[in-house]
DNA sequence: CCTACTCTCACGAGGCGTGAGGGTTT
DNA sequence: TAAACCCTCACGCCTCGTGAGAGTAG
């Protein structure tokens, strides 16, 4: 099982972030890359899907680099629990209800979303029929 | 027809904002209250929706004020367009696709809004299952 | 006279990076 | 030697405000 690894310029050209970003997200925090003896970072596939899910979620949603880092944060922590390595029960509650929390907020989001969706809508609706009326 | 209208203080409270961030929405032309001759703010209860709305859109969407902006202009070329003062089918057709443009952002959120929240869900389904398991 | 309002100038925190410069690896 | 990497320090821009101070209205 030998694995694929990426150094940074090769990152950044594919998923269209730039080598000094690349190198803030991992000042803070948000990802950690491997190292070759020399300290060159090494990326791997794996790295590779959490920075396209980072960009995702911080392009188009709402969130900031902060909201995300408490997320992976909190990934970490469930595979840790789904490995067995760490099976308390007070650490599991505490991380269902976390993500009860933010389940809400996504949901409020949705929401609002939503309204708005149906706003836009209506007012391109609006706009149409208005424009084959004067048409006629 | 004689309306209601308020003082920037009261307008403070019953939304949430300071007074500060009030005259700074004026300042950057989100909101436009009427003057006193005096030069008193005067906001009236039309004012008072449009600022819940961009507080909802503000919260609970990724929308920076500048975007809000944007849409409450495009909302007043149509109030414009449906009163019939600009019935130029070329403004109606500009409308109809800068409103389109932005319908496709919404959307593009909602979808990975809708990932992030099935994700969200189905790792709480799994905490879940694992912590009853536990209990056995 | 006291309070609430007006304005303007300026500052500040937080978020998201970027640039330069000097050193090391391939 | 050139190109790609490393690090650190510092700076910059944008957003979203806030604070102070001086003047006017009720």
């Amino acid at each position: 099982m030998d694995k694929k690894y990426y150094l940074i310029e090769e990152v950044a050209v594919k998923i269209g972030l730039t080598k000094r970003s690349l190198r803030y997200y991992e000042d803070i925090e948000l990802i950690n890359p491997i190292r070759t003896e020399a300290g060159y970072r090494l990326y791997s596939e794996e790295d590779i899907e959490i920075l396209k899910r980072i960009i995702e979620i911080k392009d188009n949603l709402g969130f900031s680099l902060g909201d995300i880092k408490s997320m992976l944060k909190i990934e970490n922590n469930l595979e840790d629990i789904f490995k067995g390595s760490a099976r308390d029960p007070v650490i599991i509650k505490d991380s269902i209800e976390s993500l009860e929390k933010q389940l809400e907020d996504i949901e409020r989001k949705e929401k609002s979303l939503n309204k708005l969706k149906l706003n836009f809508r209506n007012t391109i609706d609006k706009l149409r029929s208005l424009n084959s009326e004067l048409k006629e």
